[in-house]
DNA sequence: ATCTATGGCAAGCCGA
DNA sequence: TCGGCTTGCCAT
């Protein structure tokens, strides 16, 4: 027996065990690589799909829905790439000898001569680097198809067929070598539903889109994996790559019932203890415990992890490696960005739950603190992680488990809770952007429509542009942006009237910006199109035109997106008559409509978007301003008093039904937007400053905008005042409530006032709390307060990073601040935090036409002092 | 390698 | 002291 590290006694009867687990384990792993690629198979879900461009194969990855089993399908008819001057018209390949490499290619000429070529069915490949089976094993299959020096310019036109329209997240059958689509029926409700809009004979595409959503979402198999590691040194995060220290537990939680936490026995101490809660075994070798892991992770299809791209799986593979297991023999293939498992699939719910787009829309912002899996479970399970009091190292083992097995579990109900919405997302987020399971649990957004558009243009035989022709054919923008610094104008903000007013309607626009792509065919192919005739279709406020010879490829998608929201899945979510479950799972699509909506008008403004097309984003924001100055003065030539709006709303006073009523109804008929009701107000009371109100719905619900008092960063002591102050305001109902309630807010003014005074408040209430948005050498204009803080931090020795939400309080003297971990009660400046709660209480007092000196019967704060 | 947009406010920094 | 600029957070 090898010493590892320290070196065990081990008895014969125990290796023979340890021998059995590493024959099991090798058993395991051959039956994956030879068995597994069956040439047939029953109803799948496709899950990835691997491209290798330059050895002309595919693999897929297919989850069997009978066994629960990873299968492999590979591609092997050999679809060599065609050279780019057979795909090309001999007019263009003579023209420009270098072919691509003509800086001023005109993309749209080609696009003209393209028809010729449709029938080749043309698409991009995707590669994904370090597939988990080799079956390439160049990096970058471009550069074998074509001279590395046309790399750059050649993305458009690329290069290998494969005619199967494979959409990962849908079901398939294997059969002979072939893979077929299981045929999902549209349900003749849904169809029946758009068929109200759309007239009788309903487009082939967007019955393919209701195919999409109503193909079952099987409950898919998977395991949650922690690991702990040894380290000598307290607080340190141990390094990946070096994986000097060992592995001293690794936990699982599988989805159908696996409870189990493998432990290192150390410093010769036999701990044969049981925990009730889950299986303890122990090992004496790392090594063995390893391949024990390793053993389970295979027999997973899916494996769930937080931060396993970056720390779990890359430390296991590298102290596997340490220990002398055989590359071949980890389950683990680390890749530049991911990290994946064989045979099955590895999601990173840290990166999942960190995409805006999750965060934001899919979870109404449920989450927003720092995003740890302590913070994340608190915010979406309620439920979070037990502190331990000492270092990882120092606990004993019965410890450790219970913590490693904590991570584990947690892991695994971020995506169990509310019936799996997070597989479900995922699932359908992945037909709809047409990415593979790994790809689609990291990306953003704009990869997300990227790939959606990508696919529509392969489906209809399009050339894929290159962003660099787009910008420089349609890159110039007309408006000025009002923010300094930013490309073009945005939307409207009327300026408010102060005061309180009661009776109030809000009626905003469905989807503004969607809806105006929709409506207006913007696109980037459509915006500025090169025909003489479509020169006089101006959008308002630019000198932009758009084209009315040609469909808009984005501005359809985008159009069926919505409807299929608006008029299908989010009516049956709150259908009452649809049963529980259904309704459960069209929220579920409805969400994962709302993300790709939300982002449509966003990705043409961003410069990492693939598509970026500038004329297309401003003519979006200038039509909807438009649209709300053509509602504005409608409104008014009703009498309609409007008293604030923003963007796509308005805020109207007293309005009787009629007069609404019939403003909806001509919005309908001369912009074709669907206004709508949103909210009605008992009353709203408005500080004067825009994005800044406060408002009691009917139901008694209230609603505060940007006042300063519901910051994150504000300290928790004035969270806690304006929580107090807003449920004060809460309960007027009628104009004569209101002196009562001013009473009673100044008098807790006051008692804040002599509390802060009296230093009761404890310290970390008075702690504001910032993030760090860059690392802290890059503020080089400015020091602000946060940043001074965390430099304090830093020289304590902590570890300062971007993305850290510094804790600091004011103090007098020195740098003004003080990290909340270093400063102690009586430093505190009172002064600056008496100015806060002014600032904070003006804004909600000065809306409802108190003075804010009033309050204190003083005109000066000193006098407290 | 990572990234949807612009508008608005408060506080603090920093040079004139 | 003033005002422009930077920063972070929020509204839509």
């Amino acid at each position: 027996m090898k010493n590892i590290e320290g070196g065990w006694d081990i008895s014969e009867e125990k290796i023979d065990k340890m021998e059995a687990i590493e024959e099991e384990y090798l058993k395991i792993r051959r039956n994956i690589v030879e068995e597994r690629t069956k040439s047939v198979l029953g109803a799948s879900i496709l899950l990835s799909v691997i491209y290798d461009g330059s050895a002309g194969k595919a693999c897929l990855k297919l989850y069997n829905l009978d066994d629960n089993k990873i299968y492999f399908w590979f591609d092997n008819t050999n679809h060599r790439p065609y050279l780019l001057s057979d795909l090309l018209p001999e007019e263009i390949v003579k023209k420009y000898p270098q072919i691509l490499m003509h800086k001023g290619f005109n993309y749209m000429e080609l696009v003209e001569k393209y028809d010729a070529l449709r029938d080749k069915k043309i698409i991009m490949t995707k590669i994904i680097a370090n597939d988990p089976l080799s079956i390439g094993g160049s990096k970058n299959s471009i550069r074998n198809i074509l001279p590395v020096s046309w790399e750059s310019k050649i993305k458009y036109h690329l290069c290998y067929i494969y005619d199967k329209k494979l959409i990962p997240g849908m079901l398939y059958i294997v059969k002979n070598n072939r893979v077929y689509q299981v045929n999902i029926e549209a349900p003749k409700e849904i169809k029946d539903r758009l068929k109200n809009i759309y007239g009788e004979n309903l487009e082939e595409e967007l019955v393919e889109w209701i195919k999409l959503f109503h193909a079952p979402i099987p409950s898919l198999k998977r395991v949650a994996v922690d690991i702990e590691v040894f380290s000598p040194v307290r607080n340190r995060i141990p390094n990946a790559e070096e994986a000097q220290y060992s592995i001293i537990a690794i936990s699982f939680s599988g989805s159908d019932g696996l409870r189990k936490v493998l432990l290192l026995e150390r410093n010769g101490v036999k701990n044969e203890v049981k925990h009730r809660e889950f299986d303890i075994e122990y090992f004496k070798d790392e090594r063995k415990m390893l391949l024990k892991a390793f053993q389970i992770i295979m027999s997973y299809p899916i494996v769930i992890t937080f931060n396993g791209d970056n720390f779990d799986l890359p430390y296991l593979y590298h102290r596997a490696q340490k220990l002398g297991i055989r590359k071949e023999d980890i389950p683990i293939i680390l890749g530049r960005e991911y990290a994946h498992v064989v045979p099955g699939i590895h999601i990173d719910l840290y990166k999942f739950f960190n995409n805006k787009a999750i965060q934001v829309y899919a979870f109404s912002n449920k989450y927003r603190e720092i995003k740890t899996l302590d913070s994340i479970s608190l915010a979406l399970l309620n439920e979070s992680k037990v502190p331990i009091s000492k270092p990882i190292s120092e606990l004993s083992p019965i410890e450790l488990a219970s913590y490693c097995f904590q991570d584990a579990d947690l892991t695994l109900k971020l995506t169990q809770f509310d019936n799996e919405l997070v597989m479900k997302l995922i699932v359908v987020l992945m037909r709809i952007a047409k990415l593979p399971m790994e790809d689609i649990t990291r990306h953003s957004i704009s990869n997300w429509v990227k790939s959606l558009a990508y696919y529509e243009h392969r489906k209809r035989g399009f050339l894929i542009p290159n962003s660099n022709d787009i910008l420089s054919m349609k890159g110039k923008i007309y408006t000025k942006a009002v923010i300094k610094g930013k490309k073009y104008m945005g939307a409207i903000v009327l300026d408010p009237i102060p005061g309180i007013f009661f009776d109030v309607v809000v009626v905003d626009f469905a989807s503004l910006y969607p809806s105006m792509m929709k409506e207006w065919n913007l696109s980037y192919e459509t915006v500025r199109c090169p025909h003489k005739e479509c020169r006089n279709n101006i959008v308002p406020g630019t000198p932009h035109w758009v084209c009315r010879k040609r469909r808009g490829l984005l501005s359809t998608i985008i159009g069926y997106i919505r409807d299929l929201r608006v008029f299908v899945y989010k009516p049956l979510a709150k259908d009452k008559s649809v049963d529980e479950n259904t309704r459960r799972l069209y929220d579920v699509m409805q969400k994962a409509l709302k993300v790709f909506i939300n982002a449509s008008y966003g990705v043409f403004g961003s410069e990492n978007f693939s598509l970026y097309c500038p004329p297309v984003a401003e003519s979006i924001t200038a039509l909807g301003r438009y649209a709300i100055i053509k509602t504005i003065e409608r409104a008014q030539a009703m009498n309609l008093a409007i008293l604030y709006g923003d963007t796509d709303s308005l805020f109207v006073w007293r309005p009787n039904s009629e007069n609404i009523n019939e403003l909806l109804a001509w919005s309908k008929k001369e912009l074709h937007i669907d206004l709508d009701i949103d909210k009605v107000y008992k009353f709203v009371a408005f500080s004067g400053l825009k994005k800044n109100y406060l408002g009691v719905l009917r139901s008694g619900r209230i609603d505060i905008k940007g006042m300063v008092g519901k910051k994150r960063n504000t300290p928790e002591f004035i969270k806690s005042l304006f929580k107090e102050v807003s449920n004060i305001l809460a309960s007027v109902d009628n104009i004569n409530d209101i002196d009562s309630a001013i009473d009673r807010i100044r008098k807790l003014t006051k008692k804040s006032y002599i509390m802060l005074k009296n230093k009761k408040y404890p310290l970390n209430e008075l702690a504001f709390r910032v993030t760090l948005t860059k690392s802290l050498k890059e503020y080089t204009k400015t020091t602000p307060q946060h940043v001074k803080a965390a430099f304090q931090l830093k020289r304590y020795g902590l570890n300062i990073d971007i993305g850290d939400i510094i804790s600091f309080v004011k103090i007098r003297g020195g740098d003004g601040v003080k990290a909340l971990q270093l400063a102690r009660i009586d430093e505190i400046d009172e002064k600056k935090y008496l100015e806060y709660i002014e600032t904070t209480f003006r804004q909600i007092l000065e809306s409802i036409g108190v003075d804010f000196d009033d309050i204190l019967g003083t005109k000066h704060l000193d006098k407290y002092f």
